[in-house]
Parts: C-alpha cells; sequence; structure tokens
RNA sequence: GGACCGAUGGCGAAGUUGGCUAACGCGGCGAUCUGCAAAAUCGUCAAUCGCAGGUUCGAUUCCUGCUCGGUCCUCCA
C-alpha cells in the first residue's frame, strides 16, 4: 500500500511520489534559538523525526534540513538581558536543543544549517528578487511586492481583500501594500548586522528557509514541515520568494502539525504556562514524551496535562513489561521452530503498522499495531515453554516498530549492585524454606530501593521502578 | 470580518469513501495464576459518536444552522 501524506496545499491526503525515486528531500522549520525548547517546539521535532525514520525504515534514503534561526529580534533582544552577544545566546540555545532533543531520542537532521552561516547566499537570494523586480528596497530595508506573485495565499488558502492588516503587528507605511514582507532589515545603531547592496542590516525571517532550502536541497523538495501555525505567513512566503525566484514548485507536499495545549489551555507566554523540554527531562523518561507526543494523530490538538502523562506512563509500562518478559524468557527458552500464531501475529503487526504509518503518518494506530503484539506475545508467553525462534521473531518485530517509534527505553539491563544481589539470593532461600516473613521482607526492602521483584515459572525477574 | 481545525465511554484516542458487535490504551470491578504479590490472562464496567434540523431505505460518518474550544490573518511550533 501507497504512502499518503495529507497536503495542506490541496488539502487532501494524496499519494507521496519524490521527485527522485528512492529518495527523499525534506525540509522542516527549525527553532529560533533565544530559549530553551519547550513543549510545543518538541511536537514537531519528534513528529518529523518518526517521519523521517519511517521514510528510511521503508527503504528512503531521507535528506533531511532542520535550521536554526541565530539573529532575530528575539536573540538581539535576548543578548541584551544576559548583557551578551547574538551569536553567545545563539551558540548555548543552538548547544541546548542538541542536548534536549538527544535526549528525547531524537536523530540530528543531515544538515542543520544557521542563518548566520548562510548569509551569502540570503543576500545573492534577495539580490534576484530584486533583479526580478519581485522585491524593493525603502528606506534601507526591503520587501516582497506581492502583489507580483500571482499566487500570493494558495497555501494557507487566504484571500488577500479578506486579510486584516496590522491586527498584530503594526503596518510599516514604507510598504507599497500591507501584505509585502521584509527580506532584508536595515539595522539599528549597536544592533549585529551584516553588509549588502542595501546596507547594514540583517536578513527578515522568511528568507532564510528559502535560501537555505535551495542550498542544502535544491530547488524543489519533496517535504516540508513546520506547526500549523506556520502556514501563513510564514511558509507562504516562503512559496512567493523561492516560486518567484525559481519558478517551480518549492515542496511538492506541505506538512503542518497541530499544537500541544497545557491542561486545555492554550500554551502561551502571557499564561506562563509553557513548560521547558529541558526540565521536563529532569523528572520523565524521554519514552514517555514521544509516546504521548505519537499517541494523537500529528494533525490534531494534544493536551498535555499530568493525566495525559500517567496514562502514557501506564500505557508504556505495558509494552515494556512485555519485552522484559521477552528478554527474560530467552534465556530459558527451548530450541525448535517458532511458533505458527507468533509468526502470524508477528506477520499481522508488521503489516497493520504499515498500513497505518502509511495512511498520512497515523501513529496512534501504528502504536495500535504494537498492543496487538504484545497481547499476542504475552499469550504465548503464558505457556510453559517457548522456542528461541518464536521470541527472536517477537522481539525483532518490536525493535522494528520501535526504530521508527522510539518509545521503547534501548538502555540494556543495568547490573545490580551486590548488596542486591546478595539480598536476592537471601530471598530465593528463603522462599525455598518456605520462609516468607523474610521473603516479603526482603521484596519490601527492594521495593523501596526502587526495584520491583517479581517471582516467575522460570525464576526470579527484576525491573526498576 | 475572513480562512481553517476540533468536539467519540470515567480519562486518552482511532475510525467511519453512509450499512455488520464504534478499535486500541489508561482506569474500575470480578476471576484465574501466585505462599502472598507483581506481571499476565479471561471476563466485565461504561458512548442517544457536541446540539438542532435536512438528504437517504439507512448518518457517528454527507449537507445546513447553532453551541463550546482551538489556530491563523506579516517574524509564535
Amino acid at each position: 500500500m501507497a504512502l499518503k501524506i495529507y497536503n495542506t496545499m490541496t488539502r487532501a491526503k494524496e499519494e507521496f511520489n519524490p521527485i527522485e525515486p528512492g529518495k527523499v528531500k525534506m525540509y522542516v522549520c527549525g527553532p529560533t534559538v533565544y530559549d530553551y525548547i519547550h513543549i510545543g517546539n518538541a511536537r514537531p521535532v519528534i513528529f518529523f523525526d518518526v517521519v523521517r525514520r519511517y521514510l528510511e525504515s521503508v527503504g528512503y534514503d531521507v535528506h533531511y534540513v532542520v535550521n536554526f534561526t541565530d539573529v532575530d529580534d528575539k536573540l538581539i533582544k535576548k543578548a541584551a538581558e544576559m548583557g551578551t552577544t547574538v551569536p553567545e545566546v545563539a551558540d548555548l540555545f543552538v548547544q541546548k536543543y542538541y542536548e534536549d532533543t538527544q535526549g528525547l531520542g531524537v536523530r540530528q537532521a543531515t544538515v542543520h544549517p544557521r542563518v548566520t552561516e548562510n548569509m551569502t547566499e540570503i543576500i545573492d537570494f534577495i539580490s534576484g528578487l530584486v533583479e526580478k523586480g519581485l522585491a524593493y528596497e525603502s528606506g534601507g530595508d526591503v520587501f516582497y511586492r506581492t502583489a507580483k506573485f500571482a499566487e500570493y495565499g494558495k497555501l494557507s488558502h487566504q484571500n488577500m481583500e479578506e486579510l486584516q492588516f496590522g491586527i498584530r503587528v503594526d503596518v510599516d507605511e514604507r510598504k507599497e501594500n500591507p501584505q509585502d514582507f521584509v527580506l532584508w532589515k536595515a539595522a539599528k545603531p549597536g544592533e549585529i548586522s551584516w553588509s549588502s547592496p542595501w546596507g547594514e542590516g540583517r536578513p527578515g525571517w522568511h528568507i532564510e528557509c528559502s535560501a537555505m532550502v535551495r542550498k542544502y536541497l535544491g530547488e524543489t523538495i519533496d517535504i516540508h514541515g513546520g506547526g500549523q501555525d506556520l502556514t501563513f505567513p510564514h511558509h507562504e512566503c516562503e512559496i512567493a520568494q523561492s516560486e518567484g525566484l525559481t519558478g517551480h514548485a518549492m515542496s511538492n507536499y506541505w506538512m503542518h502539525n497541530g499544537f500541544v495545549n497545557i491542561n486545555n489551555e492554550k500554551m502561551s507566554k502571557s499564561l506562563g504556562n509553557g513548560i521547558n523540554v529541558h526540565q521536563l527531562l529532569q523528572t520523565m523518561s524521554p519514552q514517555i514524551i514521544r509516546y504521548f507526543m505519537l499517541s494523537g494523530h500529528y494533525r490534531n490538538p494534544l493536551n498535555f496535562s499530568d493525566e495525559a502523562v500517567e496514562q502514557a506512563k501506564g500505557s508504556l509500562a505495558r509494552i515494556e513489561n512485555c519485552i522484559a518478559g521477552i528478554k527474560h524468557r530467552l534465556k530459558t527458552a527451548d530450541a525448535g521452530e517458532a511458533e505458527p500464531s507468533v509468526a502470524e501475529a508477528v506477520r499481522t503487526a508488521k503489516e497493520n503498522f504499515e498500513t497505518k504509518m502509511n495512511d498520512d503518518f497515523n501513529t496512534p494506530d501504528a502504536i495500535t499495531a504494537v498492543f496487538d503484539l504484545v497481547h499476542a506475545a504475552n499469550l504465548y508467553m503464558n505457556k510453559d515453554r517457548v522456542t528461541l525462534a518464536s521470541l527472536q521473531l517477537l522481539e525483532q518485530q518490536f525493535a522494528a516498530m520501535d526504530d521508527v517509534l522510539g518509545i521503547l527505553s534501548r538502555t540494556e539491563e543495568s547490573l545490580l549492585d551486590e548488596e542486591i544481589e546478595q539480598l536476592i539470593t537471601e530471598r530465593t532461600e528463603a522462599r525455598r524454606t518456605k520462609n516468607w516473613a523474610r521473603a516479603d521482607e526482603i521484596r519490601n526492602l527492594l521495593t523501596e530501593r526502587g526495584i520491583v521483584l517479581e517471582d516467575t515459572a522460570q525464576g526470579i525477574r527484576w525491573r526498576r521502578k
């Protein structure tokens, strides 16, 4: 079954056909590095990481680019607050971005370009637009002449006549038209700046993505993604810039993820309910956060709350107990062929997982395929005797699905310290002699230390709480 | 004012190109297993699919209106 992607441009699910067979060129708008990333930023980071992983898992060579906006008003403001420079603020939060996203199990993109490292390309891009009459200089700023790009508004399906301008941001009177947007901003005295044909200044927000997409991926790419708020104006402006300059479609598929709400409220600075990932990772595992993010469809809103976290934890525990069970049984498994029912369950899980991922990356349903396999595995493991081949088949399929989702803890069974080993041995002896009091005492002791003991027919099994 | 989403059991969340028992997970309860647990399994609990109309033999699914919540309308993921 072919992969289908919901394309914001056409507002429909479309069959995915890459420009070059076997290769996917994908760009996702990255963060402005003026602070730690928050839970809302984490959604596209995690979701598109899964898109990338899935595409790779079905054999595509994925060229994945995520940019850093490392110069803009917010960085300038932050640098002033911190009494430091824009590059230092940027370096700090780029570093934090890598730490936090790696903490979330996100694989690095093929390239993470920065605005300040692509200034030549950006200036060239703007010059090209000016030469084509698509941009004009006015008072040291350069603006895009939207009137010259007839398709402006096609992505967001906005009717220019009906947009209300100046609702959020005052209209700059130097613009020919209110819908024109800035490509180059003249520097105010003392601000960080670069030389350009229009004087000292820095790029506007939208131009960086056009320039970097073109440089790192080419004139037309396969997938362009980001949060739904970027649809307009950001992506609309990117299209105007790129397509205005090259005359070709910028991207064949446009994907936008929904927002994360906090306790059923929108997350906003004024409400002060932002949650940063750095702090979150101190209190919960990355798997929980990933599971939570993937438990809803990417285009739907997601509500973050303590209860949601608890549910994610509980759900994940079911999967992890199953995997732990498999590992435990592996030690005492019999030789022999794989059980037909197991092979069948594995086949079904694989098939359903792909079918659902192919349906516009329906991760909640893909997770259902994981749970179906958990159930089949648990059922099988209720048997007294199991074969190595069956368990390995299950293990491989779980690994394959998790290679896409990244929701399972991959840390190897860490060893217990000697004292605890000693207690477990003592407890085994106590149980043998039916000294239940001592056995329970030891179990409680270990529970307090975060070690949960389970007595199984195949010997004792422990796990960390 | 315009554009666009969402509303499904106690909770989270799929799905429905209109039609068989509305997935899956969390949670609750009971049972089996266990020395007792844990895990697991089995059973069970719970949905007039936001409201009101319409189209249709038939609507949770399509259409219209409404209510509530959310997003965007020029540098917020």
